[in-house]
DNA sequence: GCAGTTTATGAAACCGGTTTCAGCAAGAAC
DNA sequence: GTTCTTGCTGAAACCGGTTTCATAAACTGC
């Protein structure tokens, strides 16, 4: 490894001016500069990271906490997180927060001795008070989380309001008997998606019934579960709404066993808009999640939060795609 | 932050006895060793991987390159890297080389000047020279593609084979016009699929049509066209062997669109076994890669080779997952 | 009771950069 | 011809750790 102190021999300075070059942080007489540049290109030269972090203080590094277990919704905000990250000069490192409080908590500590320059938190369950603590000693922003005096520092979107507008579309086709598929019930996102589906439904004066409401895990496969049971319990609905798209693929696979079409006999909602979902047979008419955009906005918020500039996250606006799944009640 | 130097002096020891109990690389008398250790506790004190980096020439990260535009595939070898890095004092750094030979030299260059230990290249198109370069400083795996020399330290499957057993399968169900949506033709995947697939025909006396390739992209969008091409060219076949899951999604809404019931009136093979794969209408008979498994073998594989230690990578089967999307030909 | 080990510790050099500060040389002002 | 700037550069301190080396104290053996 080729060091300041080779390309100073080199160029016959002394390592205070190369570094200066390599910065700009200071004037360097034209030809001094051009044999330092020479010496760097002839020996290869690229600055230990490492050692400027060290000097300066910056590690020029960001922490993304995920939480793998999850629907591809996550990978996506995760995705878009690298994208806004790309040519700014921060590297993203990745740890893994497995929805569970402890690993979280100890994933963010490697991070902090990593000397992260700041952190994303996408989804997570950790205490609002250790998040708070966290707060004070780097910038974070959170994304699909939100948290009492975090408004300004969270990337979301309005659940219930998505929630409730799923619903009411099914409504506006005549469907009164709307099964839920809920997603995990400790997840503030599932639960705020049941309340605004009891608020479209209160809203139509159509008793909720909990008879209609599975209990799912965001999965696919308890989509399929979620089906069966209803059918098998006798419950009689005209329509789905699933948390998920994974969930309304499994719901989806799960009446065709049983013989019912898509949209003719049920008609079914997902969440999230997920790549596949455009391609299902039928196509899903879903809540649209700008999943990417979400992670990208992230990024671009968490970079003025370092710099210290004023910003303020555009709140990302969640939209019913219209596609094939859903038809009127005959 | 508290560094090493205020734990000395807390625990009244010089900074050279705290990193001795730090890493606990030399006897320390016990009591010292409490009290040094109280101090940390009381402190809270994180050493600063930095510096630690620094002083030792390691950075205790591994650099991993995706390419992101692509199918889900590659984000579950990502996904399974990650997995086999938790816990070991590795954390990995993404980077995204886009499918762009140019992107791709550059931001192996930023993770260069990041001190990687080692990288892990998933798919990319950078010559074999330039990794054969690399490979002289520091430790590489390679996933999900194949080098001349590199047989032992990369993780992939038999593209050939599989391409060859996905449509065996169908000429096991009597198909004889068998269409190919075949991938990017530059990525070396695509390429091996469908020398399997000519193989398999061959070895059954097909005559290969080129009629019945369609040159896609592995996009879902690029599935639909491809059905769309073939029907209206008025070309005949009863079964689709698709280079991904993604093309298998697509091609199967478009032949709904020419209500062709899938697998009656024509069967599917698809290749990845993504998630999506068990819970499409019907569920996907498909080439199963254990995407996630290739990740976490590659991770183990490059942190033995960064110790120095002997390894082999054990070839991951590729296997046919049978579903529901074949039929015999009748 | 003294040489010879062993054990435990601190001082200082080092990793590869950045930054402060002092100083030299050339040019401007008078 | 001094003095005052200005422009440019190098020495040295520093970032927060690790590691080598020297040494003091305690222990062993005879």
């Amino acid at each position: 490894m080729t060091t300041i102190q080779d390309i100073a021999k080199h160029a016959n300075v002394s390592k205070s001016t190369v570094s200066r070059v390599l910065n700009a942080s200071s004037v360097v007489n034209t030809e001094t500069r051009e044999a330092v540049e020479q010496a760097m290109a002839a020996l290869n030269y690229r600055p230990n990271v490492l050692a400027q972090n060290l000097a300066n203080g910056r590690s020029m590094t960001i922490g993304i906490v995920t939480q793998n277990i999850g629907s591809p919704f996550y990978d996506s905000v995760a995705q878009g997180v690298i994208e806004g990250l790309a040519n700014t000069g921060y590297s993203p490192i990745f740890v893994d927060g497995q929805w569970h409080k402890n690993t979280e908590i100890e994933v963010i500590q490697t991070l902090i001795g990593r000397q992260v320059d700041g952190l994303v938190l996408i989804g997570g369950d950790i205490p609002a008070a250790e998040v708070d603590q966290l707060k004070t000693r780097l910038p974070i922003i959170l994304v699909a989380r939100q948290l009492p005096g975090w408004e300004c520092q969270s990337v979301c979107v309005d659940n219930e309001l998505a929630g409730y507008e799923a619903t009411k579309h099914l409504i506006e086709h005549g469907h009164r008997s709307i099964a839920l598929i809920h997603g995990i019930k400790e997840q503030p996102d599932a639960v705020n998606r049941l309340e605004g589906y009891k608020r479209a439904l209160h809203e139509s004066n159509i008793k909720f019934d909990s008879n209609l409401v599975f209990q799912a895990d965001f999965s696919a496969q308890s989509g399929v579960m979620a089906v069966t049971s209803l059918i098998t319990r006798g419950v009689n609905f005209t329509a789905i709404f699933a948390e998920n798209d994974m969930m309304a693929m499994g719901a989806r696979l799960g009446l065709s066993r049983y013989g019912f079409r898509v949209p003719d006999d049920i008609s079914v909602v997902g969440f999230d808009d997920q790549a596949e979902a455009a391609f299902m047979t039928p196509p899903l008419t879903t809540m649209r999640q700008p999943a990417v955009q979400m992670g990208k906005s992230a990024a671009a918020a968490l970079l003025h939060s370092i710099r210290g500039e004023q910003f303020d996250i555009p709140l990302l606006p969640i939209a019913l795609q219209q596609r094939e799944s859903v038809a009127h009640l005959r």
